[in-house]
DNA sequence: CACCAATATTCGAAAATTTCGAATGCGAAT
DNA sequence: ATTCGCATTCGAAATTTTCGAATATTGGTG
């Protein structure tokens, strides 16, 4: 079979196996049968002539063509949607701001930030799209995005020139089921040694500065799942895999929809959410409604702990 | 028929299409029948719920927002081939340089830059891809490419921080089939009044120049056709369909391959060609390799008309 | 250990999509 | 007016995707 018969499918189901870990579980989300998708990653993997998992007893792991792969996959079915998207609207055009939210930023987070956009007297039309950092900043140079929201501010690493607008901050929480609680609560945060967590992946802010914490403390928890998406995490941790951390100002949202409690707060981290744009001095009215809005509303209440600074690069 | 039908296929025909100006062209280039494309291109409008194609008479020309579906096509098509290239010599990594052409650069000129590098002792192996200098530019960004070979240096309005390394300059000279040669080349250049012109797009450095050329000195040509590809001119030209400007490098391989002929040159213009990478301070050993010998073999022999200067930003 | 539940995979057949041959209509050139 | 080249429509053939049924493998449990 050759290369041209890709198709958007094969990448589509390829993403869902890897963000579901399971043939059953990505079959159910896209209705359609294990077979199915079984059958179109093989015809994937033969294509691209590479194992994109390896099969370890009925364990899906990604490989690293595999990991390769799927930033690939991501990024152009973004594109993909980007061009429906701007295309759609180009007759009734209102678009008013896009916007990518980097996937290691909580969409309640993302959600509160939003927010205020949409209540201005003059509402703005958000559209909104996910991705990795680098795969963001790609879509901002190219005017695909007018705003990132990120969990950092972008440094010359990047290379990219653009600028960071503090939005907000917040203290860490850490959560668990009923049972898990029970148990960790009493002595947190020493008697979590060898305890079950969910962590963001290490190279984004918050797994580093969570992982720095523990090793200050000389405190070594079992890290049992490790993903970009804090999402992810909420599930496994409502179902007991493990201890987890998110946002302060998410304590009773979690505690309401994710049926889990919180068992202590990691003192001395401050977890801050940027928006960043091509523009120093915002023009556009969208971006300009969200970064001036996001500053009055902060995030955590109470306190002098969100700021509304402004550093360049 | 749902978006996640949406083809490489699709995208492919399309593009192929939009080059080559008509449908029949098109299928003889893919080895299909007409009907078959233009089916799948009715297909593809249906999805996108917008004309790609404006039908006048039997002439397609692109709409805006065919123009943009281009733009994106053209991107995706490049990641895609991209992730097939990076994941095949995943095992056997052997691409030493992967190299961005814009689609604004002469073909041969970027042969001319780029051959130098594999002429070395220990040969480097190029990886090329084209493209507009937006995607490129994220190709760089996101490290798909290490390179970018373009007509002008990046600047701040780019919003990309890069560094721009010029490699040679050329004159520019006017070519003509024999007959508008004849014609035309007595009284060069103010003889030119309406005479048929080929020309670059005005958003290129050439075709802006030429223009501003031709302003100062008050000769109005009629322009006929405006490309980015400065193959396609080529083409139109060796048919005779206009007068049209190319390097002056190229003077003798044009006459020898498009059997057209000189008929002066623009003096006071001169077009570089630059190399874009995100070190100021080369280290990639491939993209020392083509910067250093590219600055080595000047574009044009003799003179002191191709300096070897670097300018950051 | 045997058993069970959950999962991944293989193998045909059915459904959907793409392609082509034949035929039609339209515009431009002679 | 005629003819040629091109785009398009229609139905049939080829190809690809999906599913149902059956099989194999894993991991846990009594």
């Amino acid at each position: 079979m050759r290369i041209h018969n890709l198709n958007f499918r094969h990448l589509r189901y390829f993403m869902v196996v890897a963000q579901e870990g399971t043939i059953a579980r990505a079959s159910k989300r896209l209705n359609l049968t294990p077979q199915t998708i079984s059958g179109q990653l093989k015809v994937l993997e033969e294509m691209l002539e590479i194992e994109l998992f390896e099969r370890h007893g009925r364990r899906l792991d990604l490989t690293d063509a595999g990991r390769q792969a799927l930033e690939y996959a991501e990024e152009i079915f973004n594109l993909g949607e980007a061009m429906q998207l701007q295309l759609h609207h180009a007759g009734n055009s209102r678009i008013n701001c896009a916007v990518g939210i980097a996937d290691v930023v909580p969409k309640s987070i993302a959600y509160k930030l939003l927010a205020p956009a949409l209540e201005l007297d003059d509402p703005v039309h958000l559209e909104c799209r996910e991705g990795s950092m680098e795969s963001l900043l790609g879509d901002l140079i190219a005017n695909r995005v007018d705003l990132i929201l990120a969990d950092r501010p972008i440094d010359a690493s990047t290379h990219v020139r653009a600028y960071n607008h503090l939005l907000g901050e917040t203290g860490i929480s850490m959560f668990a089921s009923p049972s898990l609680a029970k148990r960790y609560r009493p002595d947190f945060p020493h008697g979590l040694n060898g305890a079950p967590l969910l962590l963001p992946t290490d190279d984004t802010v918050a797994g580093a500065n969570i992982m720095k914490w523990f090793r200050a403390r000389h405190i070594e928890p079992s890290i049992r799942v490790e993903c970009v998406d804090s999402a992810l995490i909420d599930i496994f941790g409502q179902a007991g895999t493990g201890l987890f951390c998110g946002p302060s100002v998410l304590e009773s949202e979690l505690q309401r929809q994710h049926s889990v409690e919180t068992i202590g707060r990691l003192e001395g981290i401050r977890e801050r959410y940027y928006a960043i744009s091509l523009e120093r001095q915002i023009r556009h009215p969208g971006v300009q409604a969200i970064t001036h809005r996001a500053r009055e509303l902060l995030l955590e209440t109470g306190q002098e702990t969100a700021l509304a600074e402004e550093s360049a690069d």
